[in-house]
DNA sequence: TAGATCTATTGATAAATACAATCTTATAAA
DNA sequence: TTTATAAGATTGTATTTATCAATAGATCTA
């Protein structure tokens, strides 16, 4: 006889400890005087141990009451935080809500999202993982983020995606640049110039590191246009599209960046876009998860938000 | 549809998280596959939720279940400290011992027997609580203490007693005392001195406090001899067995003492007994507990080693 | 597409739970 | 003492719930 105890005989415990009487634990509980001596009795019968003193004025605790008592209802409190807990979560206004971007939309887009679900639901816990597009994924898969918004519609079947946005994929050179190596940028500061891609490789390359999604389209979108990286007159590696816009500044050579990086700098007319007759620069930025996961109501909310609205 | 879930649904449930199956965690719980999923059902009806993402591979958590886990666990973990801690207390391994004593028992008598309890069972939590007799029943009535060792057989349908021992309340004084109030104490140390009742008024008396059962049982045998306190040349009132003693050496008159505490004094023939006729000086150590009410193992081996044994 | 494997469903059965009525016991009143 | 009263225990029965075996359905793998 090793039966593990229930719930119900803990209330019907630490309401009998709490009122001193069978009868008034009953109608606390809309039982029965009965069936609370059973529970009682099933709860001695579990732990093998009497843990009430029955008489007729008052119900008393036995030592071994006493000691339980405590446990009984640290148990019952847990409990209770358990369904509070599932509830907030449910209502959106608590628990963690972990999403991950690759650069380019970890950086320009989901921040201002974030900003508008933690506006909503002051209670959540948010959680922004950056990283490559392969980084992003793994975590996916490893449960560790909810949704990934990333610079390409990814492949496995496991994968659910969504388009989110259009980015565009620039090329793009400092005109201080361009004019060194023969181009002529035109004057006015939001143009871009016009180049045959032939032309394209008397400038050297500056390059995002592998596993980028930027690199990868840039990669495949020259290749389009017949033109390979070893064509360029030099090949520059930079981690990170923070390091690859600041080398364009600098002037270090022709580089491949999202619209959304390149903005500011474009604006400013401290870099020029060259457009290149076949070189399609589009790029779906997606909203992706795996199939067969529930998401949180956060998450939820989240991906709703950025299939439909843009805050 | 308001039903709280049992302990059965969060034991399927802390499994499936465990294992990644509902197949394992019914072997593993000595159940069968449809019984799994009868509880994860009757869980997630209860808390609205969904809680597992069931796939063919490996059954997931949902952000739900994910919130739930460390709940569900430490609910569980909280039944299994309950049953640890009473089966804990049965072995008389743990938990409060809460005893009391008057004065004479509680210096001399309980300390002895608590050692032994104590090196029976080193986790026990002892606590002895000293005091006059009537606060220690008041104490013992009150729930606080499970025990109480008193000086005189207690009145009360709700007590219950059996006698320990056998005290002797002697009348004591100083050698320099007696011999000032021309009495001739014997040279033998430990020799007493037989004193008519009369003669006793000589001596000025040394009384305990009110509410000693000490000081009522010497009045009371006092009056059996036809003396009352008034009868002495003078009366001194001090509190406590200590004081009553140290009064005693210091010559300032006639007391009357446990022969438990003054046993060393006779010994060193600092303080000298006077037998008188007729004075029963007998007095009942009695073990008192509240009738109904369950003791604690700890505190039932403390009772038996109390009748039956001298430690 | 077939086979394997996992979860869901169904229906029969066993177990538990709850209640009403009754019994027992302890206290209080007569 | 006896009687009345009130609280808990007990018993019998109806109902609900839990469990299992068998099976259907779904999903992944080969």
């Amino acid at each position: 006889m090793e039966e593990n105890f229930g719930l119900h005989e803990l209330e019907a415990f630490v309401t009998i400890a709490d009122c001193g009487s069978f009868t008034e634990a009953a109608r606390r509980l809309l039982l029965t005087q009965p069936t609370i001596s059973l529970r009682i009795a099933s709860l001695e019968k579990s732990l093998a141990a009497k843990l009430l003193d029955r008489s007729r004025s008052r119900t008393r605790l036995t030592p071994a009451g006493e000691v339980l008592l405590p446990h009984a209802l640290a148990t019952l409190r847990k409990r209770g935080e358990a369904m509070e807990a599932i509830r907030e979560l449910k209502e959106g206004r608590k628990g963690p809500l972990r999403v991950g971007g690759s650069s380019i939309p970890g950086a320009y887009l989901l921040p201002r999202y974030l900003a508008a679900i933690q506006d909503r639901h002051p209670g959540l816990e948010l959680q922004l993982q950056v990283g490559d597009t392969d980084t992003v994924l793994a975590s996916l898969r490893a449960g560790e983020i909810e949704l990934a918004v990333v610079g390409r519609r990814s492949s496995g079947r496991d994968l659910q995606t969504a388009e989110v946005e259009k980015d565009r994929v620039l090329a793009l050179a400092a005109p201080r640049c361009l004019r060194k190596h023969g181009f002529r940028p035109p004057r006015k500061r939001a143009a871009s110039l016009k180049v045959e891609a032939e032309e394209l490789s008397r400038l050297p390359l500056v390059l995002r590191e592998q596993g980028s999604a930027t690199r990868d389209l840039a990669i495949k979108r020259l290749a389009d246009c017949g033109i390979r990286p070893s064509d360029f007159t030099s090949l520059l590696e930079v981690p990170g599209n923070t390091v690859a816009l600041q080398a364009a500044l600098a002037g270090l050579g022709l580089t491949f960046l999202s619209a959304l990086a390149a903005r500011e700098a474009m604006a400013l007319g401290e870099l020029r876009s060259l457009e290149i007759p076949g070189f399609n620069s589009e790029r779906p930025i997606t909203l992706t998860r795996l199939k067969g996961r529930t998401l949180s109501p956060a998450a939820s909310e989240l991906a709703e938000l950025l299939r439909n609205e843009s805050p």
